[in-house]
DNA sequence: TAGGACATACCGACCGGTCGGTAGGGTGGC
DNA sequence: GCCACCCTACCGACCGGTCGGTATGTCCTA
């Protein structure tokens, strides 16, 4: 748990980063926008990747988390797809700029660490094609689309979230994932 | 049409500014990698940023005429869905780097050209929101999820695209378009 | 011989990161 | 009860290097 400096130069470097990009923010801007020093956010961070890393480690574990909670309930296909959906939208929304940082800085990730992370996702969508491919094989779902490519669509509409979705906007989170797990499932029929 | 030199510069920089990012890319570095000098850079571009621009405005120019054309045809709503997507998909995943800089770099469009690109975005959304509008008004396609939403998904995961898919990867651009299509059309009964 | 198409040398601003130092609170010996 | 000692948290001036951009010169073609 962070301490209430660092906390400072977190929450300012998320909001930095997201709105003009990790290379245009400068360690200056950072510092000055969380009102501590360049001593201080160099005391807490290796280095200005460093940072970076420490918002992507918050994003992704609390994304896997949901998944195995909702995997581990053992509801039918259509209900875990509509757990998993709604759980993404929702958790994304809820935190836009961490999301928009993590997609859009992506490959900034060190070679070791991305490919930890490459393990990582891999394991995320395999996990979730598992899922639609026993609902199709059940018989729940129709086979007419490969499950890989209703992963990938899923996915990528999540992660394309944070470039359009406001949470001051006229829909609400909650209705949006509603509407984006109604469409995902009439797809699946 | 640009010039032999020109162009050079222009896919230079479209390369390296998917892969690494355009803040990430030094002037030199593009100069480099396209085998001319600083000077004959700064001879057909006025700034870093001119460059970035003109990247765009290729894409742009030839997303909205194929739009543009499709609707033309006046064919029913479900085959004009299906034209778009496939038309989309394709020529997104035919011009990756492209796409992949567009996406990721959109914000650093100035104050100027980017109320013009919205403008343009808002134009292209509205008028596939008509076409599924018109679909759903006739009875051809469900209304249980709104159109703007279906918009969103679609164009979500067009954009997301370029983040994974590979010219040289098992699945072929026409398939993966066909069965995109194929979802949202199933997801829009 | 005028002008477009480059080449080369160079500029000042700014970048990420470092480093010597300080303020203040805890702790152990006497 | 007090002081010597230390440690963590933090400060901000400063550094080498790189950045985008420019000024000026040369060459080639028409």
């Amino acid at each position: 748990m962070p301490g209430a400096t660092e906390q400072k130069i977190i929450d300012a470097a998320v909001r930095l980063f997201a709105s003009q990009g990790y290379d245009a923010t400068s360690v200056q801007e950072v510092v000055k926008a969380a009102q501590v020093t360049k001593g201080a956010l160099y005391h807490y961070f290796r280095s200005k990747d460093d940072l970076l890393f420490e918002i992507y480690r918050l994003l992704i574990t609390a994304q896997s988390a949901d998944m195995d909670r909702i995997i581990a309930l053992g509801l039918p296909a259509a209900e875990t797809v509509r757990e998993i959906l709604v759980s993404l939208v929702v958790s994304t929304a809820d935190r836009v700029d961490e999301a928009a940082v993590f997609v859009r800085e992506l490959p900034r990730l060190g070679e070791e660490r991305m490919t930890d992370f490459r393990a990582e996702r891999r394991r995320y969508h395999e996990t979730f094609r598992a899922v639609i491919e026993k609902g199709q094989a059940d018989g729940e779902f129709s086979s007419a689309v490969p499950a890989d490519t209703v992963v990938r669509i899923a996915v990528g509409v999540v992660n394309q979230l944070p470039m359009w979705f406001r949470p001051d906007g006229e829909k609400t989170a909650d209705r949006l994932a509603g509407e984006i797990a109604d469409f995902v499932l009439a797809g699946l029929r």
